[in-house]
DNA sequence: TTATAATATTGACCGAGGTCATTATTTTTG
DNA sequence: CAAAAATAATGACCTCGGTCAATATTATAA
C-alpha cells in the first residue's frame, strides 16, 4: 500500500509547476528548460525527475490541463448542429494546438490510448473528447442533420482523425498563407458526417 | 552558383549511409546512435552533421528510401478495385512504418508538405503516394465502384489522415491483441469512400 | 523521546545530439 | 609548377535530458 505524499512533496510539486507555467508563458514550451525549471524553483534536478518521470511528464500535466479547460468550455456551450458548427467549436482548442509543433507531437502520442493509464490527464482529455463528440452526433442524428448509417462513436473518432490530418498539414507548409486549422476542417467533416 | 560535390564527399556519405543501413538492420532504428555511426565510417562526428544537417535528416533519407520502394510496389501492382483492396496493397507499408513508432513520427512530420523542399525524399514519397491514391479513386469511380460526389485528391487526402489514425492508434495500445493497421483501416475506408 | 523505517531531495555524473574554429585536401588560377 | 581559393574533414567542446547512490527530512514504532 502507497502511502500519501507528504506535504513538502506538493509544495514542492507545485511549485515546479507554477515556475514552468510562467516560463512556457514568457517563452513557449519549446524553449522551456529544465535546468531552469529547477533553478528558478529553487530544487535539484533529480527533484524534477522524480516528480514527473521526465520532461514530457511536465508537459502533460500542464498541456494536458489547458486542453481539457478547452474541451470543458466546449461541453459547456451548446451542442453543435452542423458539420461547420463542429469545427466552430473546436476552433480554440485548434488554435492552442497549432501554435506550436510540440504541443502537438505531445498530445498525438496519447491521442489513441483507450483503456490504461487513465490518470494521465491528456489520455483523460482524449477520451472526454470523443465522448462529447459522440453525444453531439447522437443528437445530430436524432435530429436527422447527418447520416445515421453508422455509429456515433466511429463517426467521433473519424473526427479525431481529420483534427489531427489538419493541424499536421498546418505544420508542414510554413509559408504564412494558411488558413486557420478550423477552417480546412470543415470540408473533411461535412464529407464524413453528411450522407 | 554552388559546386558540385567532390568524389570524397560522394564516398564519405555512401560509407555513412551503408554503415547506418547495416546498424539499423541489426539493431532497429531507434537503437542507432550517431557516435556508432561515425566510429565504424571511420570519420568524425562533425562530418556526419556537415553531410546529413542531423540524425533526422539521416533518417530520412534511408527511411524515405525503404517508404518510396514499398510505394513503387504498390504502383506497379494492379490497381484496386475496391476500400478493402486499398487497404490490402497498403499492408506492407503500414506494417514497415508501424514497426517503430520513430519511423512514423518521422515520417508524420514531412506527410502534409506540399510544394517546397521537394528535394527531401520522403517528401516526394507522399506527394506520389497521394497522386497514387488519386489515380486510384479516379478509376474506381470511373467504374462507379465508389462515391462520385468528391474530387479524387481530396479523398486521398483523406485517405492519408485514416491511415495515420489508424497508425497513431496502433501505437498507443502497446497490449500484443491489435489486429495489423490494415484490418483496421478498412471501416473507415468503406464509410469515407463508398455512397 | 529515541530509534527505525519510509519518504523526499540532492548533485555529481553520464549519454548522446549538435557546433564551430581549425586543419587538411582538392581544385582553380596565374 | 606554386599560390590562392574553395571544399571537406576534424575533434574538442557544449547543451540538455536523464540517472542514482548518498544524504536529509519526515513519519511511525518502541
Amino acid at each position: 500500500m502507497t502511502r500519501a505524499p507528504q506535504k513538502r512533496r506538493l509544495e514542492t510539486r507545485a511549485k515546479l509547476l507554477s515556475v514552468a507555467e510562467d516560463l512556457i508563458d514568457a517563452n513557449g514550451v519549446s524553449a522551456l528548460r529544465v535546468e531552469d525549471v529547477v533553478a528558478r524553483a529553487g530544487v535539484a534536478k533529480g527533484t524534477f525527475f522524480s516528480h514527473f518521470g521526465d520532461k514530457d511528464g511536465l508537459l502533460a500535466v500542464i498541456l494536458g490541463a489547458q486542453v481539457m479547460r478547452h474541451i470543458e468550455d466546449m461541453d459547456a456551450a451548446p451542442a453543435p448542429k452542423t458539420p461547420a458548427e463542429i469545427a466552430q467549436r473546436l476552433s480554440p482548442l485548434l488554435d492552442f494546438i497549432s501554435q506550436d509543433r510540440m504541443i502537438f507531437d505531445l498530445l498525438l502520442r496519447y491521442s489513441g490510448t483507450t483503456g490504461a493509464e487513465v490518470d494521465e490527464v491528456v489520455t483523460q482529455g482524449f477520451l472526454r473528447q470523443i465522448s462529447m463528440f459522440t453525444g453531439w452526433i447522437s443528437q445530430m442524428q436524432a435530429a436527422g442533420t447527418l447520416r445515421g448509417d453508422a455509429n456515433p462513436e466511429f463517426l467521433a473518432e473519424g473526427i479525431q482523425a481529420f483534427l489531427n490530418h489538419v493541424l499536421a498539414t498546418g505544420f508542414c507548409m510554413e509559408h504564412g498563407d494558411l488558413p486557420p486549422p478550423a477552417e480546412a476542417l470543415v470540408p473533411y467533416l461535412e464529407q464524413w458526417l453528411l450522407t
